[in-house]
DNA sequence: TATTGTTATACTCTATAACTATA
DNA sequence: TATAGTTATAGAGTATAACAATA
């Protein structure tokens, strides 16, 4: 089971660099933008949110504000931030994710209906346990 | 529906990720060995399988064969090579696919029998298809 | 001439350890 | 002293373009 999981996640991942390529965005990139759609995390619970240490988003959060996708912003704390997307990230991301589902659609276009829509709720219930849990 | 295929592939790819930590194997290193179990491709078909480009190829190779875990095998052409595991290489990768196994687990253990049953059955379908097509 | 693979270059991503500024 | 984030360093992965050797 695991082992068809894995092998999945290799084909959806090749879905989303391929859409990355198309676009000019390392992977990275894009799922730091990804995260931040609908939020304003501060950079050790964006590192918490992506998996990596608090060195690696440092360079990451750089490389987005440097493309102008987005924003440290400050808060009380003088030794922390939130991170924020800009008008122009936000507008990246939202174009990002219809390049994306245009692409995986593919992926799922020959099962019978109802395969797809069971499918779609295992994979909901899989998400949900494992954000919760 | 590919949004939620997405959010599921990084996923399952933080337990591959987690299993390269715990083995101290990178996780492109983790994949060329994946791909290389059964076959001994072409540095060009390796690309192909791969999914990058020949010249990144060649690094992934060097770093393989140089710990100890794949080789370059010459053929009549004299240009090119096959790329085969070394029985270091197979013990390792055969270890790891049981590590991201046992991990792995986890993320459908919650799941009733007969839902873990259909995923199986669609996602060997989703990934059959991608094979041939 | 065409093909196979490597080298050169530049950039991105990543972790660890040491550090700065603030709490 | 403890915490938030950065810097320094080193290694890995990636693509593009130019190249060498062989077909």
């Amino acid at each position: 089971m695991t082992d068809a999981l894995v092998q999945l996640s290799f084909l959806v991942q090749s879905v989303f660099e391929e859409t990355c390529a198309a676009q000019g965005t390392p992977p990275a990139q894009a799922r730091l933008l990804g995260v931040l759609e609908g939020r304003d995390p501060t950079m050790a619970e964006l590192a918490q949110l992506v998996g990596v240490e608090c060195a690696t988003v440092t360079g990451l959060v750089d490389r987005a504000e440097r493309r102008g996708l987005a924003r440290r912003v400050p808060v009380a704390d003088r030794r922390a931030f939130r991170v924020e997307l800009t008008g122009q990230g936000g507008q990246v991301v939202a174009a990002f994710r219809a390049a994306v589902a245009e692409r995986g659609d593919g992926l799922t276009a020959q099962l019978p209906e109802a395969d797809r829509a069971h499918l779609c709720r295992v994979v909901g219930r899989i998400l949900t346990r494992a954000a919760s849990g």
